[in-house]
Order: C-alpha cells, then structure tokens, then sequence
DNA sequence: TACCGTATCT
DNA sequence: GAGATACGGT
C-alpha cells in the first residue's frame, strides 16, 4: 500500500500534486488544443499536445510512463477519439477523459462504455480541467486496491463498509466535475454494469480540514460576510479541487452555526454572553466587544484565554487573517472526546452541572504517545457560563450583515488565576470601550472587565496595531492575542513564562508541505512562518475528536511521503499519524481558525 | 443559465 | 453532525 502509493503517480511528484500532472491532449483542431493547453498550463499540469491520434499513440507508447492522463476529443480524421481510447487503455491503462462539443448520449455513453473516465463537453470548463487529476488519483488507488489482497487491508481500507476505498478514507470519489455531467454520466453507466464502478464511485466527501476551513474564512472575510456568495469564496480559496457546491454546503453550515451562536437562550448560542437582542442577526457580533474571565483549572495550573473577536475589523491582510473561525475555534473546544488526561472527567457540556468542563485532548498515535498528547481542560461553574449578562459594548453600527464572523483565542496565561477569557476583540479607534458589569459578573467567577485601548504588556513586542490587551489591570500578566498574526513569533519569543505554567503544547503538522516546514521530532518546532505556525495550532485542536480514531485506523501511513502528492483532503484523516511534536508557549490562535464544531 | 439559499438526505 | 444533493427562487 505505502509502495504502491508512493510510486502511484508515473511522474515525478512532488509535495504540489496536482501541479505537474502531466496531461496529453488529443485533438485535431488545433485551436482548441492551444485553448486547452493553456488552460491546463493554468491548473500548473504539465501539458503535451498532439493534432494526431496516431502521432499520440506512437508518443504513448514511445515514452511509457511518460503521461497521467489523457484527453482526447472524439471526432479525429485520423483515428477515432474511442480508438485510440481503446488503445491507450489497452496499452498504458492511463485514464483517458474523452471530449466533444456534443454530448450527445450515444456518444458518451461509448466513450463510457470504451473506458473513458469522464467526458468533457466543449467548450471545457476551467473547473473540470482542474479536477481532472482525481482520474489519476482514482486510478491509481484502485491499482492500488487490485494488488493488495483485500485480508491485509481490509481493517484500513474498508472502514466505511461498502465505501471502500473510493469513499473511504481517501474521500475520494469520481467525477468532480459539474453535477449535471456527473448525473448525466451515471445515467448512462447505469445501461452498463461493466462500467459500473463508474457509478458507483460517489462523490468525494469534502474534509473541511483547518488548513481549508481557514482559506474558506480568509475568503469569507475578503469578500466581506455580506456579500459572500459561494462561487466568490470559491474563486478566492483557489482550492483546485473544490467545487462552489462544496462551498455551499460549508457556507450553510457555517452561517448555521454563526446564527446558532446568536441565539440568546440557548446557553450553547450565548456564548460569552453574547445577548441576541444586541447583535442580533441584523445586528452583527462586530457591534460588540466584551471580555469575562472565567477560573479555568488546566493540566499544570496553567492559565488560557479565550477571546473572540469580530473579523472584519481584525484584518490586516488577506493571509493573517482570523475572523469567523475564530469562534468556531472555540467551539470546537468544547464537545472533546475521549480525554486522555487524568483530570478529564466525564465531559460534560459546558452547560451541565456546577462545573462545566472545557477539554481538549489531543492524544495522537504518535510514536511518543507519552508526549503526544496535550490535554487541556477548564472547568466552568454553570451558572456563570455563558453568561448573557456579560455586558455588551456598542461599537459602531456595522452594515445589516445576516452573520457576523468574529472568533475566539485561546491563550494561555501566565496567571496562576487560570482564566478563560472570553473577549470581544475589537481594534481600531471606533471602539467604544466603555462596558457595564453586573453585580452578579463581578462577584462571579466570571470577571468582566473593560477593554482596555492601550497596549500594555510589554512582554508583547512589535504587536501589530490590531493586538488586544483586554484587561488593563492584569496587563502585565495577560497576554491577549492579537488576531495579527504578524505579531505571533515575537510573542512566542517573549512568553517563556507560558511554558513555566505547564502549558506546554504539542503540535503536528500535516504533509502539506507546500506550506509547512515543520522539523519533525520532540521539543521545539520551528515553524518557517507565523502563518505555519498558526496553522500548526489549528490543526491542533480542530480535530482533537477524530485523532485517536485515526491513529488507529491509519497506523500505517506514518510516512510522510506517502502523502505528499495527496490532497489535503484526501488524507485529512491520516495526517495526524506523523507527530511533529513541538513544544511551545505560543498562544493559541488556533482556536480563532477551529472548525465550526458546535 | 448561473448562482444562491434552504431543505433534506446520506 | 458534516457534507452532499435537490430544488425553488432570483
């Protein structure tokens, strides 16, 4: 399986597969060849074009191994496109994508029923083009699923039943290309049970990894939250593989969970006590900032915080963003499985009992399970959780905005007070930072506290100007996070004092290292960007609940390599296997990119 | 027709 | 519960 993977893709692959898929298009008029080799040029394939059928063939046979795949249109003077499909499946067994400006059934049912793995009608979309490597991919699992004797990898690849592999861990399905081909094709398939795998296949399950869930609310937030759409997100995340209905179906759930959160009486949607009625859905959470401070007991006595904040004001850049997933991140905290650590009870939701816990346990199957595992828990006494008599602090009206994204961080501090904080992070001179405190919040455990405008802690260096310290009375020891990530390495250089409280984190990367330069190993990572860093504490948390699962189902998928030419979302679930264990004293801005998990 | 939002399904 | 899909609306 490692093997037959690694060597799957004829070319030599690198971290960046799908870029340098190598593709050879058959067509006879030459202008679309032109058309579509710059086209695929753009989805950074490595493209060979060929006006001939026969001049194809001879170039397939003649350099074996040489392509990934081939498109080919149908109607050619000097070979019929099925021909040479017929060959080449014969011959190289390289998926062919069959093409016509007609798509007419007959015809695509033969283009079908001689192998072709898709069929593209002209004129070809940018999109089907750039998804025209799961055919490779496909193909190669299924090779894959062919030499391996189904005893030894059943417990691994057979997860999902009669998913198998085409639907198992991989994700992976057939044709991402538009629904409507797609529902096309399968109705034709379905004349011809031969070619019935075809059919079969469903459709990749999109893994909304950290990573992904991040571009989608850097996108989110470029766009502004009122005036996404999901093609724009789409358009704007760039994910090659994904299609706008993936997007849609996030968006849904994301906008969801954002209204869910603004619900006033739900403890579970009040939040910090975020009162409906002041920011309701007309009136978004951007319109708020608060803080409360929670008494958290953590692992070691070490103290975290959490803050939310509104996005839009947050933004700096387009790639240091935290916004809406900043309060999934949180959420994400809440419902953990599984805790490890000895100081996990039963977990109750944050909204059970007198004390209510928030744990986060991160236990992967790492070859150091002893400090793989980071587990974090706070307990919350109920009556103040989620307080909606947390005061609101009225910022400027922003525009009528259905959902307003805002997020949390979560930081540890260096109090022995050990507190959540929960804050609304609202930078800029518009604040009006002026905040009530109930009676009951200040003998709560609960600390309500103004914002502070100014910067105090000067542990914190070179913060951006969207830092936040909330608490000016604690400024010295809190250390709130600013939602710029610019700011993050300087102030992991400068908080040795986390570390000291027994918040050490543990960390590990994904495989994709296009991204990531993570140095494998215990003790310290480095990270080659604040952006990696960030991300390397997203994934953290965000998938506490499906780790331990995961070590267990993929125990053999240690090798990094073994990924590298995959899709993120295709081994989500394997990534967490490679244990990079980084011990840090970051803050955890991980938290602000958490998925949506309410 | 493309796109969107929502409901419903898996 | 997450994500896919269906479907009506614009």
């Amino acid at each position: 399986m490692d093997r037959s993977l690694e060597n799957g893709f004829a070319s030599p692959r690198t971290e960046s597969f799908p870029a340098g898929l190598r593709v050879l298009v058959v067509d006879d008029d030459p202008t679309w060849l032109k058309i579509l080799e710059k086209m695929l040029k753009r989805c950074s394939y490595e493209v060979t074009t060929c006006c001939l059928a026969r001049d194809a063939l001879d170039l397939l046979r003649e350099r074996k191994d040489g392509f990934d795949i081939v498109i080919s249109d149908v109607n050619m003077p000097d070979m019929d496109g099925f021909k040479l499909l017929e060959h080449v499946g014969l011959e190289m067994d390289l998926p062919v994508i069959m093409m016509s400006v007609d798509g007419e059934t007959s015809r695509v049912m033969k283009g079908v029923q001689h192998g072709a793995c898709d069929y593209l009608l002209k004129p070809v979309r940018m999109k089907e083009l750039k998804n025209i490597w799961q055919h490779v991919f496909r193909k190669k699992i299924h090779e894959v699923k062919d030499i391996e004797s189904y005893e030894g990898n059943e417990d691994i690849l057979l997860r999902n039943g009669s998913d198998r592999f085409d639907d198992g861990h991989f994700l992976f399905g057939g044709d991402l290309s538009s629904g409507k081909k797609r529902k096309e094709t399968e109705n034709k398939e379905h004349d011809d049970q031969e070619y019935s795998d075809l059919s079969s296949v469903k459709k990749a399950r999109v893994v909304w990894s950290v990573d992904l869930h991040q571009k989608f609310v850097n996108a989110v937030n470029q766009i502004g939250f009122d005036k996404v759409g999901p093609k724009k997100i789409l358009d704007l995340m760039n994910v090659p593989w994904l299609t706008r209905e993936n997007v849609a179906s996030h968006l849904q759930k994301y906008r969801l969970y954002l209204s869910r959160l603004q619900k006033p009486n739900d403890p579970k949607t009040s939040f910090c006590g975020i009162k409906q009625q002041d920011f309701g859905q007309k009136d978004p959470p951007a319109s708020f900032a608060h803080q409360s401070s929670i008494p958290v007991h953590q692992n070691s006595a070490a103290s975290c915080s959490f803050g939310y904040s509104s996005n839009n004001l947050l933004v700096q850049d387009a790639g240091s963003e935290i916004h809406e997933g900043d309060l999934k991140g949180i959420i994400s905290f809440l419902p953990v499985k599984e805790p490890r650590n000895a100081l996990n009870g039963d977990l109750p939701s944050p909204q059970k009992g007198n004390g209510s816990q928030i744990s986060l346990t991160h236990s992967f199957g790492s070859p150091e399970p002893d400090v793989s595992n980071i587990s974090f828990e706070a307990t919350i006494p109920q009556k103040h959780a989620w307080s909606r008599e947390v005061p609101i602090m009225q910022l400027k009206q922003q525009p009528k905005q259905e959902h307003k994204p805002y997020g949390y961080t979560l930081l540890p501090l260096p109090s022995q007070q050990h507190n959540i904080q929960a804050e609304s992070l609202h930078p800029g001179p518009s604040i009006n930072l002026g905040t009530s405190i109930t009676e009951r919040d200040k003998t709560s455990p609960f600390e309500i506290k103004p914002l502070c405008t100014e910067y105090r802690s000067n542990s914190i260096k070179n913060v951006s100007p969207t830092a936040h310290i909330i608490d000016p009375l604690q400024a010295e020891k809190k250390i709130v996070i600013p939602q710029d990530f610019g700011a993050m390495s300087t102030i992991n250089t400068e908080l040795p004092s986390m570390k000291h409280h027994g918040f050490t984190q543990h960390c590990t990367s994904t495989w994709e290292s296009d991204q990531r330069n993570l140095i494998p190993g215990i003790g310290s990572t480095l990270f080659a960007s604040q952006e990696e860093l960030q991300l390397n504490f997203l994934q953290d948390y965000a998938f506490v609940e499906d780790v331990e699962l995961n070590n267990i189902e993929f125990l053999n998928y240690q090798d990094p390599e073994l990924f590298a030419d995959v899709p993120t979302h295709l081994y989500d679930r394997l990534k967490f296997n490679n244990d990079y264990l980084c011990e840090s004293t970051l803050e955890y801005p991980i938290m602000d990119q958490g998925l949506f998990i309410a």
